[in-house]
DNA sequence: ATAAATCGTAACTGACTTAGTTACGATTAG
DNA sequence: CTAATCGTAACTAAGTCAGTTACGATTTAT
């Protein structure tokens, strides 16, 4: 998950800037990872109904809805798939104090998840694509 | 971190519960793990003064202060210990898009990581204990 | 129909992380 | 001096994960 997630915010992003269907080869290079590691991302999307794709000569991938009406908390649903961001602490260990001792942790953490969670719904891909598109344009600035 | 979180919870809690200072060996037995764990957790309450350690026959580790003046925060940055908690996106992938995003996400994170640890902050070792105890005992009378 | 492009996914690898274990020197009480 | 106890290093085994290779399935163009 931990990697997948600024991969999904690349997808969505490029998607949202162009109207042609990208292939996963343009967005591994354009990402600087590899085709079959987007193609991961590009999966769990597709389940979402995040983004459509399309297989064959000329395919590739678009946003399945507008970018408008997708916040980030639905791509971070997207890819975490039902597993979750924070530490899972086991239940499974023996004794009668370490599970009860892990349950507590894992409430006091569910709580700040779903914080977490409430912020995300409040961007949408639209305005992460600006704001992220702002950066990397300063960023090549600064690299000349 | 992930699995010396709740550790360092029992430790805290236990020794909130008793007057004696009690050994890495009790520590691991009643939390189900090996004497080592146990003190390589010690080890950072150490050296965040939690508890406080002696070595030799009769030895072994106490509250550095009362567990009522010990926030949950304070165990949570002795374990975390600079790192975090949160998934930190590598910012050294190469490419101009990549290290944005990763950067944009880690900010994202880490206003969740300040809620966390402000939530953590408002609960004390003392109320834990008491909480966790409550729960232990009912897990024991369902089990008989 | 055939060829070329593209996706989907399985299998493998190498790197990294981490809990657990073993071991041993350092410290301390009696 | 002895026994108990800590601190910590080194090793192991298991698990995770990104990356790669490979190949069948799908689709368009001719």
């Amino acid at each position: 998950m931990n990697s997948q997630y600024p991969i999904a915010l690349h997808i969505m992003g490029f998607l949202a800037s162009r109207d042609e269907a990208l292939t996963s080869e343009t967005l591994a290079k354009t990402y600087g990872t590899s085709p079959v590691v987007l193609r991961r991302v590009l999966a769990k999307l597709n389940r979402a109904g995040l983004v459509s794709t399309q297989r064959g000569v000329g395919g590739g991938s678009v946003l399945g809805r507008s970018a408008a009406s997708i916040t980030l908390r639905e791509v971070y649903e997207a890819i975490a798939d039902g597993s979750r961001l924070m530490p899972l602490f086991p239940k499974t260990v023996d004794g009668p104090v370490a599970p009860v001792l892990a349950g507590y942790v894992n409430e006091l953490f569910a709580d700040a998840e779903e914080a977490l969670l409430s912020q995300l719904g409040s961007v949408t891909v639209e305005e992460m694509d600006r704001d992220v598109r702002g950066r990397v344009r300063s960023a090549l600035r600064c690299a000349e």
